[in-house]
DNA sequence: GGTATATCGATAGAGTTATATCGATATACT
DNA sequence: AGTATATCGATATAACTCTATCGATATACC
C-alpha cells in the first residue's frame, strides 16, 4: 500500500488533536507547538495533519479552525454518532454522566439494564424496538462478563455493527461487526509490567519506548 | 535487536492468557485451543507462550497450570502491586470496586479524594504519609482534568512511578515515570472511525484489520 | 528589497509487530 | 511395533508504524 496510511494509531491520535485544538485561543498553530504540547513525536504530528488538512503555511502553522474542521470530517464527528449503553453498573454510569463524548461526535443517547431501571434507563426488554426506531450503529458493553456474549449477540441483532466491549471476554460475532476491546485490566498489567522493566533494567535505556506508555521522549 | 521481543503488544496479551487459564479446567492446554477461543492469531500465541514458557508438547500442549506460574512470573504478578486510586468519582468508584485486576497481581489498596472523604477514603492530604508508609508504586489519576498535572507531580512527589491516567491531559512528568494513558473518548473514536471505514469501504476488504479492533480474521 | 529562519512536505530508513511456512517430534491409534 | 498427525519451534517474510533528514518556501525582520 503506497502512501495511504491509515492506521489505528493514527485514530487514536486525531481526537487527542482535537480535544487540544478545542482548548487554545490562537488562530493558527504549527506543528511545533502541538507537538510539544502532547508530547508527541514532531515529524509525527505534521505526517497526522498533512494526511488530513490542507496546507499550513511556513512561519505560521495551520489555521487552527480549518484543522479541527478537517480533522473532524476526517473523523466522521461531524454528524453525531449516536451510541447506547447495555449495563448501568458502576462503569455505564460512569461513561454515560462522561461529557467529554460529544466534543468528538459521540452522543450516548440511551442506557438499559436489566434491573436498575430509572426515568433515563430503559428495560433491556426494549432494546430491539428503541435501537430500529433510533437507527442506533454503536454499542458500549458493560454487562457483568457471564452475560457479554449473549448480551452482543441481542445488539447484533438489532442492528448495531460497533461494540465497545468493557467485558473480560473476547467476543465472537460475525464479520460485519466491529469489536473495540478496552481491557482495562490487562492496560494496568501493561504499566506495571512496564515500571518493573524500567526500574530494574536501569543499566543502560531500555529501548521499550512507544508513544502512549513512556514519558520523556527525546523529540 | 536479535529475538529479544518485548513489546506493550505482548504485555497486553499476556493478561489475557492469565484470564482464561484461570478460567479453564484442562489441565493440558495447545496454542491451538488458546488462539481459538480468544481469536488470536495461532502463530503469534505460540510465540509469545514460547517467549515466556518452558515447552510445550506435541499432540499435548502446555500444562495449564506451569503456563499460568510462567506468565505470572514473567509480567510480575506474583508479588502484589499496590496501587491506589486519585479521585474518589464515578469512575474512580468503579475501578476501585473492580475484582478482577486481583488476578493479574494488582491491589487497589486506598482511595483518596479531595472531599468524598468516608471510612475507606482518605483525605488527599493524607497521601504523603500514606504513599511512603506503604511504599507505593501505582497510581490510578481519575481527577477532574484541570487537577490532573498537579495531582501527578503530587504523586510522583510521594515516590509513585507508575500513573494510570485516565484524564484528557498529557502529562509531564519526569523520565523515571512512566505514565499509561487510557484514553477513552479516544479509544471510542477509533471504533466509531473503524466502523464506518468498514461500512463506506465494502468495495473489498479493508486492509485495516488489527487484532483488536475488528475481528472474523482468517487465522 | 534582501536575508535569516521557522515551519512545512517528502523521502528514505529504522524499528516494531504479525503472519506464513516448514521440518521435527512426541503422542495416539491401528 | 509402525504409521499418521497434532502440535511445536524456528526462520523468513510481510505489514505496519515511527523517526531522521533535508531541501523548499513563506514570513518576519532588518
Ligand atoms: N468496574 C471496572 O472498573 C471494570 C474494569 C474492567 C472491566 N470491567 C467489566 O465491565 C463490566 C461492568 O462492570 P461494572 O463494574 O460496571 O459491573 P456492575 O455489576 O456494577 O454493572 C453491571 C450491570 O449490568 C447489569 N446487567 C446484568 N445482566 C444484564 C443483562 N443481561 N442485560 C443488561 N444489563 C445487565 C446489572 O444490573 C448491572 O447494573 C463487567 O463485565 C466487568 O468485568 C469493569
Ligand atoms: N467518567 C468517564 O467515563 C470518563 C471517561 C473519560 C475520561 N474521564 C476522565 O476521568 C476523570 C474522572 O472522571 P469522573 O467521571 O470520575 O469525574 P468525577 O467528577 O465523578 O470524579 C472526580 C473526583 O475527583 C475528586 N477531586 C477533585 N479534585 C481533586 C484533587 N485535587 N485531589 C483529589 N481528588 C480530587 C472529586 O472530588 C471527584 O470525586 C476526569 O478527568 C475525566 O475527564 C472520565
Amino acid at each position: 500500500m503506497i502512501q495511504n496510511y491509515n492506521s489505528k494509531k493514527l485514530y487514536e491520535r486525531l481526537p487527542i488533536y482535537v480535544h487540544f485544538l478545542n482548548s487554545i485561543q490562537e488562530s493558527n498553530i504549527s506543528s511545533t507547538t502541538i507537538s510539544k504540547s502532547l508530547n508527541l513525536g514532531e515529524v509525527q504530528v505534521r505526517k497526522d495533519l498533512a494526511l488530513v488538512s490542507g496546507k499550513g503555511r511556513p512561519k505560521i502553522g495551520y489555521s487552527t479552525k480549518n484543522l479541527f474542521k478537517a480533522i473532524k470530517k476526517y473523523m466522521g464527528m461531524n454528524h453525531a454518532s449516536k451510541a447506547i449503553i447495555v449495563g448501568f453498573g458502576k462503569l455505564g454510569k460512569a461513561l454515560y454522566d462522561y461529557a467529554g463524548f460529544s466534543e468528538l461526535g459521540i452522543d450516548i443517547v440511551q442506557a438499559f439494564d436489566i434491573s436498575n431501571t430509572t426515568d433515563f434507563v430503559k428495560d433491556i426488554k426494549e432494546l430491539d424496538s428503541y435501537c430500529l426506531e433510533n437507527e442506533i450503529l454503536f454499542g458500549i458493553l458493560t454487562v457483568p462478563s457471564t452475560e457479554a456474549q449473549a448480551t452482543a449477540e441481542k445488539l447484533i441483532r438489532c442492528g448495531i455493527v460497533g461494540i465497545w466491549n468493557f467485558t473480560s471476554v473476547r467476543l465472537n460475532v460475525p464479520s460485519h461487526v466491529v469489536i473495540q476491546n478496552e481491557n482495562l485490566a490487562a492496560s494496568l498489567s501493561v504499566l506495571v509490567k512496564s515500571t518493573l522493566d524500567k526500574k530494574v533494567g536501569n543499566d543502560y535505556e531500555k529501548s521499550n519506548e512507544t508513544n502512549d506508555s513512556y514519558t520523556s521522549k527525546k523529540h
